[in-house]
DNA sequence: CAGTGGTCTAGACCACGTG
DNA sequence: ACGTGGTCTAGACCACTGC
């Protein structure tokens, strides 16, 4: 039963999509907390079964949700395997490589310019700043920088040592869920520093890849800017549909 | 009504699916064609209507096939915008670049080992080999070599002067529909004979693209290699979800 | 076993594009 | 006005998981 007078005309399933999101960015479902049954969806929402689940499928379709059957429907967590898989796009021939990573501790500072723009902030606001040499068989092969907004991300910089995957600990310990990402890609030439970090000649060729990650709405939450040594057949995967 | 010996326990969305895929596939449905409404779909498969239609969201979803509301549903026809909106993650600033490109007319020969390797072929069999430079605003900007398996591309070799994009020749001409592609990306430098086809020093950093492109049942159809020099804010674009 | 998501039905009405 | 896909209902049974 539709109301008679429905609001703006938009359809149920999303009206109800847009509560189940407010819950789970209040934080009232935690990431991995089992959210109610499709059933008792469509009973707190006065809709049917099928609606409240065009709802969930809609999550699910964001990586918002996660549904196991047998089991119920779960706020999503990321876990390492998650993220190699949904982040991770450097590959050695098929296997994707995971890395280590040796990183400094955050750092804050007055947002450039750049991370202004990037992470749609205002003038006069702060990030927190990583660095770190990402290692494969103790072999340094990804130089990175890494901006957040650190009204964001309150507590991280007493983090001293941040794993490799980090959108775990974003989730966990500051309650933003990356849901998608942006890769800008080029090729560039190492210069002396980054040669030297990355212990190879200067004027090697690099992969130069810049991420800005989103969380829910499309919000900017972190900026990263990856310069990669792909030794033999090592490459960066994309797939395209 | 499920029917009591029911085939291999496959959901009926998906046999219905199978079928449309089929009749897509032979060429009875062709590209651009108004295939049934889901009511009728429904009827000749003897199915509900929310069935039919699970089985042709199961197709939109694979980019089969083109919903259109209160016109139907269209077999999929790449479109040059299609096909520049899917597949051409080059980018300068924010706007796609579309290029033009000066071409060499197909050339058969005997697939060698990698484009055996990548195009799935067996020893002995031939492909076609496209070589072409593309340019924007007159200027070079991508070297590209083109491999396909001559077999599924009957007559393609009489064309002399092929479109920048090639999917729409493929699909209409050849009745081949790439569905999906994989990009494995690197960073190389300019060897001279590429360095003098692209009009730049030898030594410049380039992004070289690698693509696998796929038809129904994921069967490659084509293989590429572009070298790609892109200048000041030029980028590659991926999009992670 | 009970409860979950997954499949399926047989209807209904709405929103949209074309004639 | 008509036919399309888009939304929605109120049921049903199946397949899977954990207890």
């Amino acid at each position: 039963m539709t109301s008679p007078n429905d609001a703006a005309r938009r359809p149920r399933y999303l009206q109800v999509r847009e509560q189940l999101v407010a819950r789970i960015q209040s934080g009232a479902w935690a990431p991995g907390q089992l959210i109610p049954s499709e059933i008792d969806i469509a009973k707190q929402f006065g809709v049917s079964q099928g609606t409240a689940r065009m709802a969930v499928t809609a999550l699910v379709a964001e990586n918002i949700v996660t549904r196991r059957q047998g089991l119920g429907t779960f706020v999503y967590e990321h876990t390492r395997e998650d993220e190699l898989e949904r982040f991770a796009r450097v590959f050695n021939g098929r296997e994707r490589i995971d890395a280590d990573s040796r990183s400094w501790q955050p750092v804050p500072a007055k947002a450039s310019r750049v991370e202004r723009r990037e992470l749609d902030l205002v003038a006069g606001c702060k990030v927190l700043r990583i660095r770190r040499v990402r290692v494969r068989d103790d072999i340094p092969f990804i130089l990175e920088r890494i901006s957040l907004p650190e009204a964001l991300f309150p507590g991280l910089a007493a983090h001293h040592e941040l794993p490799d995957m980090l959108y775990g600990i974003y989730q966990r310990a500051c309650a933003v869920m990356v849901v998608e990402a942006e890769e800008r890609i080029t090729a560039v030439l190492a210069d002396r520093s980054t040669a030297k970090a990355l212990r190879i000649a200067a004027g090697t060729p690099l992969l130069r890849i810049e991420r800005v990650a989103r969380a829910l709405q499309g919000k900017p939450v972190e900026w990263r800017v990856s310069l990669c040594h792909l030794s033999a057949d090592a490459h960066y995967l994309a797939r395209l549909k």
